[in-house]
DNA sequence: AGGGTTTTGTTTAATAATTAACAATTAAAT
DNA sequence: ATTTAATTGTTAATTATTAAACAAAACCCT
């Protein structure tokens, strides 16, 4: 596998692919480094380098060619054989996420959503199988389930964690806000509202 | 104002708060940096360091008193008169979040939600008061929001942006797939569910 | 009381990320 | 054809963040 980019520059590619999506409506086959910088509230400097690590070239005074860096930026992003993930936990949260997932990214495929609200389970929920709890094992074994979005109430967020890891997931993005406790070659990605918010509030005063 | 903390102190700061103000239920009225190191999965050195940054602290062999932290971040993080929030947008996610912050951060005070939709605009939706766009800036004004929360869809991202940064919004959580245009004296979070979701797919593949 | 141990606070070093600088290239203008 | 201006790719410098190192204080044990 090619050397591990910088968190940041992982997070751009995929903000890049996004709008070089979008703007393959404007007609125009081409765009330079300045223009996408513009729509990021970033610099020129910083998406030249972030795409010279993926190993693309543009041609200079011309900039690069929207299809092939969307394709150079798949390359990097995605998997071949596509990566499959769950949703635990199909409340408000769960299933606002998985109405939007539907159809977003070509290479993660939602397999499996699970809950343990028998109204819920035991049937498809916007064309996804819906599993309780209890085989939350073996469904993540037979679906190869590397990376689960945890939506489930905060009280069972660490239990429903080590069910998750001891059955092989790989990567977990946690919406709860309990700190969560997993080995170190899990990948946890924090995502929490609160301290977003936090965040911003903290630098708008400053 | 005290030095500006680095961004990611900020955001542990948040996170341990959190955690500190569960903690009090455990009956323990100390805690060493390594355990709260432990719960965050990150190490004693860095929780000691972020505390240290606020000029909290702790008494030696004893660990840090776990209310006083509390206090200690709440003064760094909170503004004393509190900071007024919006959220735009009040489908599926706005929803969501509506009734997940109601409670959640005394110092944020949610003051108003705007949506176009007349079903919802012209009452109250969870105890918060539910305006139409048009009124947008005079409400903004009115109820002093400093801070936007933006769920609304992708396609009027843009202009609704532009109309709460006329009307004074200085801090802007957006929620939707579309890279926005602030000018730079506005703290813009990025807060998107395919750029996390990509990041933990190629970190757990690399 | 004194030696050993634990834990904090702070300084110093290492690593990661951003920004600046600039040479190389090429399209467009003359 | 030559010059000029624009734009890329890359290296070097700067800044931000994390980790390591260690002294100082506080407790414990004898
Ligand atoms: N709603 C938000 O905007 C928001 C934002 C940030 C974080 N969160 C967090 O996300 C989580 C979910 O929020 P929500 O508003 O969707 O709550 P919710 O109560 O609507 O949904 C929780 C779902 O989890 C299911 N569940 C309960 N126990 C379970 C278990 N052991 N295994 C599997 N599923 C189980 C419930 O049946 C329910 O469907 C909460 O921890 C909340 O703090 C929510
Ligand atoms: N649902 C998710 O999990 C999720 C996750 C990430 C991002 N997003 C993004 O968040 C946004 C909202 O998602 P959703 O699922 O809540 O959509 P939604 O359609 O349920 O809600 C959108 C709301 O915005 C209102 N609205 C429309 N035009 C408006 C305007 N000009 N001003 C104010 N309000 C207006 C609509 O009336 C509706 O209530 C979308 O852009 C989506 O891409 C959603």
């Amino acid at each position: 596998m090619k050397k591990k980019l910088p968190r940041k520059t992982v997070e751009r590619l995929s903000e890049y692919r996004r709008t070089l999506i979008n703007y393959l409506d404007s007609g125009r086959d081409y765009i330079f480094s300045h223009e996408l910088a513009d729509m990021h509230n970033n610099t020129a400097v910083q998406v030249r380098r972030d795409i010279m690590l993926i190993g693309y070239s543009g041609v200079q005074r011309r900039g690069y060619k929207v299809k092939e860096l969307i394709r150079a930026i798949g390359k990097v992003l995605d998997d071949p054989r596509g990566q499959n993930v769950a949703i635990v936990g199909v409340g408000h949260l769960g299933t606002a996420i998985l109405h939007y997932l539907k159809g977003k990214r070509p290479a993660l495929h939602l397999k499996a959503l699970f809950d343990i609200d028998k109204e819920k389970t035991g049937r498809e929920i916007n064309g996804i199988p819906c599993y309780p709890v209890e085989e939350l094992a073996a469904r993540v074994r037979e679906h190869k389930i590397g990376i689960a979005i945890l939506t489930v109430p905060m009280e069972v967020a660490r239990e429903t964690t080590a069910l998750l890891v001891e059955a092989g997931v790989r990567g977990l993005m946690n919406f709860t806000t309990v700190p969560l406790d997993v080995p170190e070659d899990v990948f946890l990605e924090e995502y929490d509202l609160i301290t977003s918010l936090e965040k911003v509030a903290y630098f708008v005063r400053i």
